[in-house]
DNA sequence: TATTTGCTTCTACAGTTGTAGTACTACAGG
DNA sequence: CCTGTAGTACTACAACTGTAGAAGCAAATA
């Protein structure tokens, strides 16, 4: 099986970044990082050139600069995670960690009740 | 806030294996988790020492072995990691985990249904 | 042109994790 | 009483992460 992509908080915030960006200089990850955490830009600096490392990010030099643009969608990304978390936790019962969040009262009635709706419509064009 | 209890898959595996148990020896936890995965025993030691250190575990010992309870539950643990999950992917839309959840088919129209129920029965109680 | 500024790349370091070997100790069996 | 055996505690080590300083170079500016 492939690598999995699972990324820790700051990580994500990178990729959001570029998520968001489409492509970016580091100053501008940076700029956009910043806003939720304080963080140095050489630790951005950082982030990027592991994650580039590890395939999640792909970059050109563009004179001084450097333009990032992320290589793995926000869905792949999240696919990884939530499979990943509920192979570890649940042990692959994607049903338990439903009724977990229902329990908890994370979900609401609205959220099921759109869920359901979606569900419907992905059935559909199945 | 106090700290998260986010954990790998075999310190999940050892929490599991006392979650189960309700309290077990080395031996006995090493047994357990070894049906899964191939670990020496001093491996499962190490984690369970640690796992201990952490807070998530007590111990006594006992003639020359060593007994270890869990000190926080599969509920609380399970809580924190989705909880963690949600506020690091979905920067805590629990709603958003769900969309995902049905848009990749993870969970289907039945586990829907049972969610809503739950959610109807949790409800009532409150 | 000499200086400051902006960026990149390299190096560093502490903490956590996965994984396990080694050493020490007490108990059971001969 | 001596020896194997089971179990604990200590030590180790590589990989990965969060975090950032230092060095170096190019571009803008005085």
């Amino acid at each position: 099986m492939p690598k999995k992509f699972e990324l820790s908080e700051v990580q994500l915030a990178v990729m959001r970044a570029l998520w968001n960006s489409g492509q970016a200089t580091t100053a501008e990850v940076v700029a956009l990082v910043t806003r939720q955490r304080e963080l140095a830009y050489t630790t951005v600096a950082t982030l990027l050139t592991r994650l580039e490392k590890r395939g999640l990010l792909v970059s050109v030099s563009h004179g001084r600069e450097r333009l990032y643009t992320a290589k793995v969608s926000r869905n792949q990304v999240e696919s990884d995670m939530v499979t990943g978390l509920v192979n570890r936790l649940f042990q692959g019962d994607a049903g338990a960690l439903m009724s977990h969040l229902v329990q908890h009262k994370e979900v609401s009635s609205d959220d099921l009740e759109q869920a359901k709706q979606l569900l419907q419509e992905h059935d559909k064009d199945a």
